[in-house]
DNA sequence: TAGTGGTCTAGACCACAAA
DNA sequence: TTGTGGTCTAGACCACTAG
């Protein structure tokens, strides 16, 4: 029934997901651990492990002695805060058909604060990307990435900017982005950000304020967002430790 | 070595996250599962799965075919905002010595987004708990939680929510809270906020709007809370899916 | 080539819920 | 009592890193 690689827990994951996103388990209940792991020949850590992973992204809720049930109000979620990995994934997860504008690409000297976060060299320069995220031609997402300059070639083209930050450094630069450390800071807009994001000055905005790292978990990135909360809302599920 | 419950797994997360904290790991190197394994004397799998929770909080990461290390960024975050649980806990982690003040304690009618929220029946009230955290006297947090009237008794004892919410639906209401789902929202100063939180009209600030779940996935508990940016910072570790 | 983490198995026993 | 999820084991094989 099921090949290897992708990995079987991947696949047991992605089957049964699709089996309730088409609400194939009307009454909300999912099949026993043991019988998942009949019906697609694995065994049942590998079930565990899978519906471990759905549980953990708000998709379905366990009961010991009970069992495993459909979760609703986490299937409302349309992009958890946790697993952004492109600005363009989540507006179109939010229904909008996004365009990504590329408004500058620069080499400049970085501030202290940054020369810091991606312990670059006193002489070490960066590459400074700005973005605009729209729907529709309304504004929604304003970012500003910044990769140290050694990490690309010399040459800079706009073109090859345009995809997500990731894309870039894994084509140009061949870092591999494993995750990103997020600082999430309110801000009043100024005038800048009023006139880009099309809000009134002193709107209050989320921003984040985070370092992407590699696989070597070195600094490769850092970036700063702010996004319109009248078109785009972050929803997270916390849980105790 | 390791007794049962707590569970063989939380034991060994534990321990090795003590050794991590204590820096017994002076070259950033952790032991092999293997090695671990032999010296707790458990078994691989369960050695697997405390490495696996505390690679998720950014404690260490693991590089196939090359070992396991301390992640010293991760080790700077005091509180993830994944898993706040109490506010006076996370101001504990930020070296504060909190206070805890409780405001107002009402019963209330629902507003028909609370309402839904919490799936009450048309004629149900609910009781509406305000409070203000201060570390040293400067206000911090000022948040507002409804729960259902029907959970608790008739009476309404102040000093019964001095303690944080969650135990007090579990001390008051015998539910236990098992997860939030949590809307993050940038919100200016009003005029009633700036004067509790003693900051300027019109300063932005993070807010959450959350809705707590039992253990049975029923909403018990609605939340909005305020947070004065300059004296605490929410951070986070985003991985992709 | 040796050692590490990544995946997977088959089976055991436990705690808990529902009938 | 039966069936469910929760925990744990011992061992196998694979993919990858590093000497």
């Amino acid at each position: 029934m099921l090949k290897r690689s992708p990995s079987l827990t991947d696949q047991a994951k992605a089957h049964i997901k699709e089996q309730i996103l088409n609400n194939e388990f009307a009454d909300g209940r999912i099949p026993s651990e043991s019988d998942l792991a009949n019906e697609l020949g694995v065994s049942r850590t590998t079930i565990r492990d899978a519906l471990s992973r759905l549980e953990g992204e708000g998709v379905l809720f366990r009961k010991q002695g009970s069992g495993t049930y459909v979760n609703e109000p986490g299937l409302q979620i349309k992009s958890r805060l946790e697993e952004i990995w492109s600005y363009e994934a989540v507006l179109e997860a939010h229904g909008y058909a996004p365009s990504a504008k590329v408004l500058e690409v620069s080499t400049e000297k970085p501030t202290p604060e940054i020369r810091r976060a991606l312990s670059l060299r006193a002489d070490e320069s960066v590459i400074v990307i700005k973005k605009l995220f729209a729907e529709n031609d309304k504004p929604v997402i304003y970012t500003k990435n910044q990769i140290p300059g050694r990490l690309c070639g010399p040459s800079i083209n706009v073109d090859d900017f345009r995809v997500p930050i990731y894309q870039v450094l894994n084509d140009l630069c061949q870092q591999r982005l494993n995750y990103y450390l997020s600082d999430i800071i309110p801000v009043s807009a100024d005038k800048h950000l009023a006139k880009l994001l099309e809000i009134r000055v002193g709107a209050a905005l989320i921003s984040f304020e985070e370092t992407g790292y590699n696989d070597e978990n070195e600094p490769v990135l850092w970036a700063q967002s702010f996004f319109r909360d009248d078109l785009l809302r972050f929803r997270m599920i916390r849980r105790g430790v």
